[in-house]
DNA sequence: CGTAACTTTGATCTTTATCAAGCCTCGTGG
DNA sequence: CCACGAGGCTTGATAAAGATCAAAGTTACG
Protein backbone atom coordinates (compact mmCIF):
# COMPACT_ATOMS: atom_id res chain seq x y z
CA UNK A 1 0.00 0.00 0.00
CA UNK A 2 1.51 3.31 -1.08
CA UNK A 3 1.60 5.38 2.31
CA UNK A 4 2.01 8.77 0.40
CA UNK A 5 -1.44 8.44 -0.52
CA UNK A 6 -3.56 9.52 2.29
CA UNK A 7 -6.77 7.89 3.17
CA UNK A 8 -9.68 7.86 4.47
CA UNK A 9 -9.63 5.56 7.97
CA UNK A 10 -12.94 3.85 8.77
CA UNK A 11 -12.71 4.72 12.61
CA UNK A 12 -12.17 8.80 11.95
CA UNK A 13 -14.90 8.34 9.00
CA UNK A 14 -17.63 7.66 12.20
CA UNK A 15 -16.68 11.18 13.80
CA UNK A 16 -14.43 9.60 16.48
CA UNK A 17 -10.86 11.37 17.51
CA UNK A 18 -10.04 9.25 20.20
CA UNK A 19 -6.94 11.52 20.66
CA UNK A 20 -4.38 13.41 18.86
CA UNK A 21 -2.27 11.19 17.17
CA UNK A 22 -6.14 9.74 15.64
CA UNK A 23 -6.92 13.18 14.54
CA UNK A 24 -3.77 13.82 12.47
CA UNK A 25 -3.31 10.60 11.19
CA UNK A 26 -5.40 10.61 8.04
CA UNK A 27 -5.42 6.90 7.81
CA UNK A 28 -1.89 6.14 7.97
CA UNK A 29 -1.20 6.35 11.61
CA UNK A 30 2.37 5.77 12.64
CA UNK A 31 2.36 5.51 16.49
CA UNK A 32 1.45 2.52 18.54
CA UNK A 33 -0.34 0.52 15.79
CA UNK A 34 -0.02 -3.05 15.74
CA UNK A 35 -0.19 -5.33 12.33
CA UNK A 36 -1.73 -8.80 13.18
CA UNK A 37 -1.68 -11.51 11.07
CA UNK A 38 -4.04 -14.03 10.66
CA UNK A 39 -4.62 -16.17 14.09
CA UNK A 40 -2.67 -13.68 16.23
CA UNK A 41 -4.57 -12.84 19.75
CA UNK A 42 -5.10 -8.96 20.05
CA UNK A 43 -5.69 -9.64 24.03
CA UNK A 44 -7.29 -12.24 25.84
CA UNK A 45 -10.36 -12.57 28.16
CA UNK A 46 -9.21 -12.04 31.63
CA UNK A 47 -6.42 -10.16 30.90
CA UNK A 48 -6.33 -6.14 32.58
CA UNK A 49 -7.99 -3.98 30.32
CA UNK A 50 -6.06 -0.68 29.86
CA UNK A 51 -6.14 -0.20 26.20
CA UNK A 52 -8.40 0.81 23.91
CA UNK A 53 -8.29 -0.40 20.28
CA UNK A 54 -9.60 0.92 16.64
CA UNK A 55 -9.58 -1.31 13.93
CA UNK A 56 -8.08 0.35 11.01
CA UNK A 57 -8.44 -2.09 8.65
CA UNK A 58 -8.47 -6.06 7.95
CA UNK A 59 -11.30 -8.28 9.81
CA UNK A 60 -10.95 -9.63 13.48
CA UNK A 61 -12.90 -11.68 15.48
CA UNK A 62 -14.37 -10.83 19.10
CA UNK A 63 -15.57 -14.60 21.06
CA UNK A 64 -16.06 -15.65 24.55
CA UNK A 65 -14.46 -18.48 26.26
CA UNK A 66 -17.07 -20.35 28.38
CA UNK A 67 -16.17 -22.60 31.58
CA UNK A 68 -15.07 -25.64 29.45
CA UNK A 69 -12.79 -23.76 27.30
CA UNK A 70 -15.06 -23.86 24.33
CA UNK A 71 -16.08 -21.04 22.29
CA UNK A 72 -19.30 -19.59 23.64
CA UNK A 73 -19.74 -17.51 20.66
CA UNK A 74 -18.20 -14.85 18.44
CA UNK A 75 -18.86 -11.77 16.77
CA UNK A 76 -16.76 -10.52 13.26
CA UNK A 77 -15.66 -6.88 14.09
CA UNK A 78 -15.04 -4.58 11.13
CA UNK A 79 -12.82 -2.09 10.23
CA UNK A 80 -13.80 1.24 12.06
CA UNK A 81 -15.16 -0.52 14.68
CA UNK A 82 -13.46 -0.47 18.69
CA UNK A 83 -13.10 -3.32 20.56
CA UNK A 84 -11.85 -3.27 24.66
CA UNK A 85 -13.82 -0.59 25.70
CA UNK A 86 -14.26 -2.33 28.75
CA UNK A 87 -11.09 -0.61 30.00
CA UNK A 88 -12.70 3.11 29.25
CA UNK A 89 -14.33 3.08 32.80
CA UNK A 90 -10.75 2.89 34.33
CA UNK A 91 -11.53 0.98 37.47
CA UNK A 92 -8.96 -0.95 38.59
CA UNK A 93 -8.83 -4.44 38.14
CA UNK A 94 -10.70 -4.13 35.49
CA UNK A 95 -10.63 -6.90 32.88
CA UNK A 96 -11.29 -7.88 29.24
CA UNK A 97 -14.26 -9.93 29.00
CA UNK A 98 -13.48 -11.49 25.59
CA UNK A 99 -10.66 -12.39 23.48
CA UNK A 100 -10.40 -11.04 20.23
CA UNK A 101 -8.08 -12.49 17.10
CA UNK A 102 -7.46 -11.86 13.35
CA UNK A 103 -9.26 -13.23 11.04
CA UNK A 104 -7.21 -11.66 8.24
CA UNK A 105 -4.42 -9.79 7.82
CA UNK A 106 -5.77 -6.48 10.22
CA UNK A 107 -3.74 -3.20 11.41
CA UNK A 108 -5.16 -2.16 14.60
CA UNK A 109 -4.35 1.16 16.41
CA UNK A 110 -3.63 0.83 20.45
CA UNK A 111 -4.84 3.55 22.70
CA UNK A 112 -4.15 3.90 26.63
CA UNK A 113 -7.26 4.02 28.42
CA UNK A 114 -5.80 6.85 30.23
CA UNK A 115 -4.85 8.79 27.44
CA UNK A 116 -8.46 8.27 25.89
CA UNK A 117 -9.74 9.78 29.18
CA UNK A 118 -7.92 12.08 29.33
CA UNK A 119 -8.03 13.34 26.03
CA UNK A 120 -11.78 12.63 26.02
CA UNK A 121 -11.87 14.96 29.30
CA UNK A 122 -10.49 18.23 27.24
CA UNK A 123 -12.87 17.40 24.07
CA UNK A 124 -16.45 16.74 25.39
CA UNK A 125 -17.51 16.87 21.62
CA UNK A 126 -15.11 13.96 21.19
CA UNK A 127 -16.78 12.50 24.51
CA UNK A 128 -20.23 13.03 23.15
CA UNK A 129 -19.04 11.19 19.31
CA UNK A 130 -17.59 8.24 21.19
CA UNK A 131 -20.74 7.90 23.18
CA UNK A 132 -22.99 8.25 19.79
CA UNK A 133 -20.52 5.62 18.29
CA UNK A 134 -21.23 3.24 21.21
CA UNK A 135 -24.43 4.06 20.82
CA UNK A 136 -24.77 2.75 17.13
CA UNK A 137 -22.59 0.09 17.85
CA UNK A 138 -24.92 -0.99 20.39
CA UNK A 139 -28.64 -0.82 17.79
CA UNK A 140 -26.39 -2.77 15.78
CA UNK A 141 -25.52 -5.63 18.45
CA UNK A 142 -29.32 -5.44 19.15
CA UNK A 143 -30.21 -5.89 15.25
CA UNK A 144 -27.71 -9.12 15.26
CA UNK A 145 -29.54 -10.48 18.74
CA UNK A 146 -32.65 -10.26 16.82
CA UNK A 147 -31.08 -12.17 13.94
CA UNK A 148 -29.70 -14.75 15.96
CA UNK A 149 -33.03 -15.14 18.56
CA UNK A 150 -35.78 -15.52 15.99
CA UNK A 151 -34.79 -16.04 11.90
CA UNK A 152 -34.04 -19.55 10.66
CA UNK A 153 -30.56 -20.84 10.20
CA UNK A 154 -30.86 -20.20 6.47
CA UNK A 155 -31.55 -16.39 6.75
CA UNK A 156 -29.04 -16.35 9.08
CA UNK A 157 -26.26 -17.25 7.09
CA UNK A 158 -27.86 -15.46 4.10
CA UNK A 159 -27.31 -12.20 6.20
CA UNK A 160 -23.84 -12.95 7.08
CA UNK A 161 -22.81 -13.72 4.03
CA UNK A 162 -24.10 -10.46 2.97
CA UNK A 163 -22.50 -8.15 5.45
CA UNK A 164 -19.04 -10.42 5.47
CA UNK A 165 -18.72 -9.58 1.52
CA UNK A 166 -20.32 -5.87 1.70
CA UNK A 167 -22.28 -3.74 -0.72
CA UNK A 168 -19.68 -2.55 -2.54
CA UNK A 169 -18.80 -5.99 -4.11
CA UNK A 170 -21.95 -6.32 -6.56
CA UNK A 171 -21.45 -9.54 -8.15
CA UNK A 172 -17.67 -10.40 -8.20
CA UNK A 173 -16.41 -13.24 -6.62
CA UNK A 174 -15.60 -12.72 -2.57
CA UNK A 175 -12.88 -14.67 -0.69
CA UNK A 176 -14.99 -14.67 2.97
CA UNK A 177 -12.71 -14.16 5.93
CA UNK A 178 -13.99 -16.95 7.83
CA UNK A 179 -14.62 -20.41 8.09
CA UNK A 180 -17.53 -22.56 8.05
CA UNK A 181 -16.71 -23.26 11.68
CA UNK A 182 -15.95 -19.74 12.51
CA UNK A 183 -19.39 -18.58 10.48
CA UNK A 184 -20.86 -21.58 12.76
CA UNK A 185 -19.39 -19.56 16.17
CA UNK A 186 -20.82 -16.07 15.03
CA UNK A 187 -24.37 -17.60 14.49
CA UNK A 188 -24.33 -20.42 16.63
CA UNK A 189 -24.76 -23.26 14.47
CA UNK A 190 -22.46 -25.86 13.58
CA UNK A 191 -20.06 -25.82 10.32
CA UNK A 192 -22.12 -28.64 9.00
CA UNK A 193 -25.35 -26.70 8.99
CA UNK A 194 -23.31 -23.40 8.03
CA UNK A 195 -22.41 -25.69 5.05
CA UNK A 196 -25.87 -27.00 4.00
CA UNK A 197 -27.09 -23.49 4.68
CA UNK A 198 -24.72 -22.04 2.11
CA UNK A 199 -25.33 -25.01 -0.81
CA UNK A 200 -29.56 -24.82 -0.22
CA UNK A 201 -28.94 -21.40 -0.95
CA UNK A 202 -26.60 -21.87 -4.00
CA UNK A 203 -29.25 -24.51 -5.17
CA UNK A 204 -31.78 -21.47 -5.26
CA UNK A 205 -29.85 -19.30 -7.27
CA UNK A 206 -28.79 -16.84 -4.51
CA UNK A 207 -25.39 -17.22 -4.87
CA UNK A 208 -22.50 -19.43 -5.59
CA UNK A 209 -20.09 -20.98 -3.62
CA UNK A 210 -16.75 -22.67 -4.60
CA UNK A 211 -15.10 -23.18 -1.12
CA UNK A 212 -14.46 -20.29 1.01
CA UNK A 213 -15.11 -18.07 -2.20
CA UNK A 214 -18.64 -16.70 -2.83
CA UNK A 215 -20.67 -14.46 -5.22
CA UNK A 216 -23.90 -13.03 -5.36
CA UNK A 217 -26.24 -13.65 -8.62
CA UNK B 1 -43.05 6.02 49.26
CA UNK B 2 -41.80 9.33 50.80
CA UNK B 3 -40.15 12.11 49.58
CA UNK B 4 -39.15 13.65 52.31
CA UNK B 5 -36.53 11.09 52.20
CA UNK B 6 -33.89 11.56 49.43
CA UNK B 7 -32.88 8.85 47.87
CA UNK B 8 -29.97 7.28 45.78
CA UNK B 9 -31.00 7.52 42.07
CA UNK B 10 -29.64 4.37 39.93
CA UNK B 11 -28.47 6.82 37.23
CA UNK B 12 -26.63 9.07 38.77
CA UNK B 13 -25.22 6.16 40.93
CA UNK B 14 -23.61 5.11 38.02
CA UNK B 15 -21.62 8.92 37.74
CA UNK B 16 -23.83 9.93 34.92
CA UNK B 17 -25.69 13.49 35.79
CA UNK B 18 -27.14 14.62 32.35
CA UNK B 19 -28.58 17.73 32.96
CA UNK B 20 -28.89 20.29 35.47
CA UNK B 21 -32.01 18.49 37.16
CA UNK B 22 -30.57 15.27 37.14
CA UNK B 23 -28.03 16.67 39.18
CA UNK B 24 -30.07 17.83 41.80
CA UNK B 25 -32.97 15.57 41.97
CA UNK B 26 -31.36 13.29 44.34
CA UNK B 27 -33.71 10.53 43.21
CA UNK B 28 -36.92 12.25 43.90
CA UNK B 29 -37.30 14.14 40.59
CA UNK B 30 -39.67 16.65 39.93
CA UNK B 31 -39.20 18.11 35.94
CA UNK B 32 -39.93 15.99 32.99
CA UNK B 33 -40.51 12.36 35.21
CA UNK B 34 -42.96 10.31 33.50
CA UNK B 35 -44.53 7.68 35.42
CA UNK B 36 -45.65 4.60 33.58
CA UNK B 37 -47.80 1.66 34.62
CA UNK B 38 -47.89 -2.25 33.14
CA UNK B 39 -48.19 -1.90 29.41
CA UNK B 40 -47.57 2.18 28.71
CA UNK B 41 -45.20 2.63 25.56
CA UNK B 42 -42.32 5.12 26.20
CA UNK B 43 -42.19 5.37 21.96
CA UNK B 44 -41.99 3.22 19.25
CA UNK B 45 -40.03 2.23 16.74
CA UNK B 46 -40.22 4.70 14.02
CA UNK B 47 -40.98 7.23 16.41
CA UNK B 48 -38.71 10.67 15.48
CA UNK B 49 -35.89 10.28 18.21
CA UNK B 50 -35.55 13.84 20.59
CA UNK B 51 -35.54 12.41 23.94
CA UNK B 52 -32.93 10.34 25.73
CA UNK B 53 -34.85 8.65 28.78
CA UNK B 54 -33.42 7.66 31.89
CA UNK B 55 -34.95 4.68 34.14
CA UNK B 56 -35.22 6.02 38.02
CA UNK B 57 -37.51 2.50 38.87
CA UNK B 58 -38.68 0.18 37.46
CA UNK B 59 -38.81 -2.45 34.61
CA UNK B 60 -39.16 -1.73 30.63
CA UNK B 61 -39.15 -4.11 28.32
CA UNK B 62 -37.17 -3.10 24.42
CA UNK B 63 -37.84 -5.13 21.91
CA UNK B 64 -37.71 -4.98 18.17
CA UNK B 65 -40.64 -5.75 15.22
CA UNK B 66 -39.52 -7.81 12.95
CA UNK B 67 -40.74 -7.45 8.81
CA UNK B 68 -44.00 -9.48 9.76
CA UNK B 69 -45.20 -7.40 13.40
CA UNK B 70 -44.06 -10.15 15.08
CA UNK B 71 -41.69 -9.53 18.08
CA UNK B 72 -37.73 -9.80 16.81
CA UNK B 73 -36.35 -9.90 19.86
CA UNK B 74 -36.72 -8.54 23.40
CA UNK B 75 -34.59 -6.93 26.43
CA UNK B 76 -35.23 -6.20 29.64
CA UNK B 77 -34.62 -2.57 30.81
CA UNK B 78 -33.61 -1.97 34.67
CA UNK B 79 -33.83 1.23 36.68
CA UNK B 80 -30.52 2.95 36.15
CA UNK B 81 -30.07 2.45 32.22
CA UNK B 82 -30.66 4.69 29.43
CA UNK B 83 -32.85 4.25 26.24
CA UNK B 84 -33.76 6.30 23.39
CA UNK B 85 -29.87 6.93 22.66
CA UNK B 86 -30.73 7.18 19.08
CA UNK B 87 -31.35 10.61 19.86
CA UNK B 88 -28.07 11.16 21.00
CA UNK B 89 -26.96 11.95 17.78
CA UNK B 90 -29.40 14.80 16.47
CA UNK B 91 -29.69 13.86 13.17
CA UNK B 92 -32.74 14.81 11.48
CA UNK B 93 -34.79 12.30 10.51
CA UNK B 94 -33.62 10.11 13.49
CA UNK B 95 -35.92 7.79 14.78
CA UNK B 96 -36.06 4.89 17.31
CA UNK B 97 -34.87 1.95 16.36
CA UNK B 98 -37.02 -0.06 19.09
CA UNK B 99 -40.17 0.19 20.81
CA UNK B 100 -39.84 0.57 24.57
CA UNK B 101 -43.20 -0.43 27.16
CA UNK B 102 -43.25 -1.10 30.41
CA UNK B 103 -43.51 -4.19 31.96
CA UNK B 104 -44.35 -3.38 36.37
CA UNK B 105 -44.73 0.31 36.68
CA UNK B 106 -41.64 2.46 36.03
CA UNK B 107 -40.80 6.63 36.58
CA UNK B 108 -39.21 7.43 33.85
CA UNK B 109 -36.70 10.96 33.58
CA UNK B 110 -37.31 12.21 29.45
CA UNK B 111 -34.80 14.78 28.26
CA UNK B 112 -34.97 16.59 25.33
CA UNK B 113 -31.64 15.42 23.31
CA UNK B 114 -30.75 19.03 22.44
CA UNK B 115 -30.70 19.97 25.81
CA UNK B 116 -28.09 16.87 26.71
CA UNK B 117 -26.28 17.68 24.21
CA UNK B 118 -25.63 21.14 25.16
CA UNK B 119 -25.34 20.12 28.75
CA UNK B 120 -22.74 17.79 27.93
CA UNK B 121 -20.41 20.23 25.91
CA UNK B 122 -19.78 22.19 29.05
CA UNK B 123 -19.08 19.19 31.03
CA UNK B 124 -16.48 17.36 29.82
CA UNK B 125 -16.39 15.38 32.54
CA UNK B 126 -20.37 13.86 32.17
CA UNK B 127 -19.66 13.33 28.65
CA UNK B 128 -16.95 11.26 29.44
CA UNK B 129 -19.47 9.74 32.44
CA UNK B 130 -22.18 8.82 29.48
CA UNK B 131 -19.13 7.44 26.99
CA UNK B 132 -18.04 5.53 29.61
CA UNK B 133 -21.81 4.03 30.44
CA UNK B 134 -22.35 3.56 26.97
CA UNK B 135 -19.43 1.75 26.42
CA UNK B 136 -20.45 -0.64 29.87
CA UNK B 137 -23.30 -1.54 28.49
CA UNK B 138 -22.32 -2.43 25.14
CA UNK B 139 -19.72 -4.87 26.33
CA UNK B 140 -22.37 -6.27 28.57
CA UNK B 141 -24.97 -6.95 25.90
CA UNK B 142 -22.40 -8.47 23.72
CA UNK B 143 -21.11 -10.40 25.90
CA UNK B 144 -24.67 -11.60 27.10
CA UNK B 145 -25.38 -11.83 23.76
CA UNK B 146 -22.20 -14.40 22.76
CA UNK B 147 -22.62 -16.23 26.18
CA UNK B 148 -26.30 -16.86 25.23
CA UNK B 149 -25.79 -17.60 21.61
CA UNK B 150 -24.62 -21.66 23.07
CA UNK B 151 -25.76 -22.49 25.99
CA UNK B 152 -29.07 -24.58 26.78
CA UNK B 153 -32.21 -23.23 26.89
CA UNK B 154 -32.19 -24.49 30.91
CA UNK B 155 -28.90 -22.31 31.60
CA UNK B 156 -30.22 -19.48 29.65
CA UNK B 157 -33.60 -19.45 31.89
CA UNK B 158 -31.42 -19.93 34.87
CA UNK B 159 -29.63 -16.69 33.87
CA UNK B 160 -32.01 -14.48 33.33
CA UNK B 161 -34.17 -15.40 36.41
CA UNK B 162 -31.00 -14.90 38.13
CA UNK B 163 -30.54 -11.18 37.00
CA UNK B 164 -34.22 -10.34 37.29
CA UNK B 165 -34.03 -11.50 41.06
CA UNK B 166 -30.85 -9.55 41.25
CA UNK B 167 -28.26 -10.16 43.81
CA UNK B 168 -29.87 -8.72 46.75
CA UNK B 169 -32.55 -10.91 47.13
CA UNK B 170 -31.09 -13.91 48.88
CA UNK B 171 -33.79 -16.75 49.19
CA UNK B 172 -36.86 -14.59 49.49
CA UNK B 173 -39.94 -14.79 47.16
CA UNK B 174 -39.51 -12.38 44.22
CA UNK B 175 -41.99 -11.56 42.00
CA UNK B 176 -41.13 -12.12 38.21
CA UNK B 177 -41.47 -8.82 36.14
CA UNK B 178 -42.57 -10.65 33.16
CA UNK B 179 -44.29 -13.41 31.80
CA UNK B 180 -43.49 -16.36 30.32
CA UNK B 181 -43.69 -15.21 26.93
CA UNK B 182 -41.45 -12.14 27.83
CA UNK B 183 -39.00 -13.84 28.84
CA UNK B 184 -38.79 -16.14 26.05
CA UNK B 185 -39.26 -12.96 23.61
CA UNK B 186 -35.80 -11.94 25.88
CA UNK B 187 -34.41 -15.50 25.39
CA UNK B 188 -35.52 -16.38 21.81
CA UNK B 189 -37.41 -19.29 23.12
CA UNK B 190 -40.95 -20.12 23.36
CA UNK B 191 -43.12 -19.38 26.36
CA UNK B 192 -43.66 -23.53 26.74
CA UNK B 193 -39.90 -23.93 26.83
CA UNK B 194 -39.72 -21.07 29.04
CA UNK B 195 -42.08 -22.68 31.52
CA UNK B 196 -40.94 -26.22 31.32
CA UNK B 197 -36.93 -24.90 31.92
CA UNK B 198 -38.21 -23.34 34.94
CA UNK B 199 -40.55 -26.66 36.15
CA UNK B 200 -37.10 -28.25 35.54
CA UNK B 201 -34.54 -26.11 37.62
CA UNK B 202 -37.35 -26.11 40.59
CA UNK B 203 -37.32 -29.78 40.33
CA UNK B 204 -33.65 -29.85 40.69
CA UNK B 205 -33.68 -27.59 43.68
CA UNK B 206 -32.15 -24.97 42.30
CA UNK B 207 -35.28 -22.38 42.89
CA UNK B 208 -39.39 -22.79 43.88
CA UNK B 209 -41.88 -21.56 41.54
CA UNK B 210 -45.26 -20.36 41.83
CA UNK B 211 -46.73 -18.69 39.23
CA UNK B 212 -44.79 -15.47 38.53
CA UNK B 213 -43.28 -15.41 41.93
CA UNK B 214 -39.47 -16.80 42.16
CA UNK B 215 -37.58 -17.93 44.78
CA UNK B 216 -33.82 -19.06 45.10
CA UNK B 217 -33.11 -22.00 47.31
C1' DC C 1 -66.25 -14.50 43.67
C1' DG C 2 -65.95 -14.59 38.84
C1' DT C 3 -63.28 -14.09 34.90
C1' DA C 4 -59.47 -13.21 31.90
C1' DA C 5 -54.85 -13.71 31.62
C1' DC C 6 -51.22 -16.59 32.64
C1' DT C 7 -49.12 -21.21 33.45
C1' DT C 8 -48.51 -26.04 33.18
C1' DT C 9 -48.40 -30.35 30.88
C1' DG C 10 -48.74 -33.73 27.07
C1' DA C 11 -48.16 -35.47 22.23
C1' DT C 12 -46.10 -34.79 18.05
C1' DC C 13 -43.24 -32.49 14.53
C1' DT C 14 -39.27 -29.68 12.74
C1' DT C 15 -34.96 -27.98 12.93
C1' DT C 16 -30.43 -28.37 13.96
C1' DA C 17 -26.66 -31.06 16.31
C1' DT C 18 -23.80 -35.01 16.27
C1' DC C 19 -21.08 -38.58 14.36
C1' DA C 20 -18.81 -40.36 10.40
C1' DA C 21 -16.68 -40.70 5.95
C1' DG C 22 -14.96 -39.03 1.79
C1' DC C 23 -13.74 -35.02 -1.27
C1' DC C 24 -11.83 -30.42 -2.60
C1' DT C 25 -8.35 -26.54 -2.43
C1' DC C 26 -4.58 -24.22 -1.58
C1' DG C 27 -0.11 -23.54 -0.11
C1' DT C 28 4.41 -25.95 0.23
C1' DG C 29 8.39 -28.13 -1.09
C1' DG C 30 10.70 -30.87 -4.38
C1' DC D 1 5.57 -26.79 -12.60
C1' DC D 2 3.77 -30.65 -10.34
C1' DA D 3 2.76 -33.73 -6.46
C1' DC D 4 1.62 -33.99 -1.73
C1' DG D 5 -0.60 -33.18 2.49
C1' DA D 6 -3.30 -30.76 5.84
C1' DG D 7 -6.88 -28.02 6.64
C1' DG D 8 -11.28 -27.08 5.15
C1' DC D 9 -15.69 -28.51 2.94
C1' DT D 10 -19.55 -31.49 1.72
C1' DT D 11 -22.78 -35.02 2.42
C1' DG D 12 -25.32 -38.81 4.73
C1' DA D 13 -27.55 -41.16 8.73
C1' DT D 14 -29.20 -40.69 13.21
C1' DA D 15 -30.23 -38.26 17.63
C1' DA D 16 -31.64 -34.53 20.49
C1' DA D 17 -33.43 -29.99 21.56
C1' DG D 18 -36.89 -27.07 21.20
C1' DA D 19 -41.26 -25.57 18.58
C1' DT D 20 -45.98 -26.25 17.78
C1' DC D 21 -50.59 -27.58 18.72
C1' DA D 22 -53.90 -28.62 22.20
C1' DA D 23 -56.20 -28.75 26.56
C1' DA D 24 -56.65 -28.29 31.28
C1' DG D 25 -55.14 -26.01 35.56
C1' DT D 26 -53.88 -21.57 38.45
C1' DT D 27 -53.37 -16.96 39.69
C1' DA D 28 -54.44 -12.42 40.19
C1' DC D 29 -57.31 -8.62 39.96
C1' DG D 30 -61.50 -6.08 39.66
Amino acid sequence: MNNATPQTCPVTDRGLHLRAACLACHGVPNHGQRQLVRGDVLFMQGDPADRIFAVASGWLREYVLNADGGHGGARIVHAGQIVGLEALGGATGAVYGVTVDALRPASVCAMPASGVRSWLRVRPDDALALAIATAEDLAEVRQQMLANATLPAEERVLGLVRELVGEGAGDAWVRLPATREQLGDVLGLTLETVSRMMQRLASKGIIEVRGSHVRFV
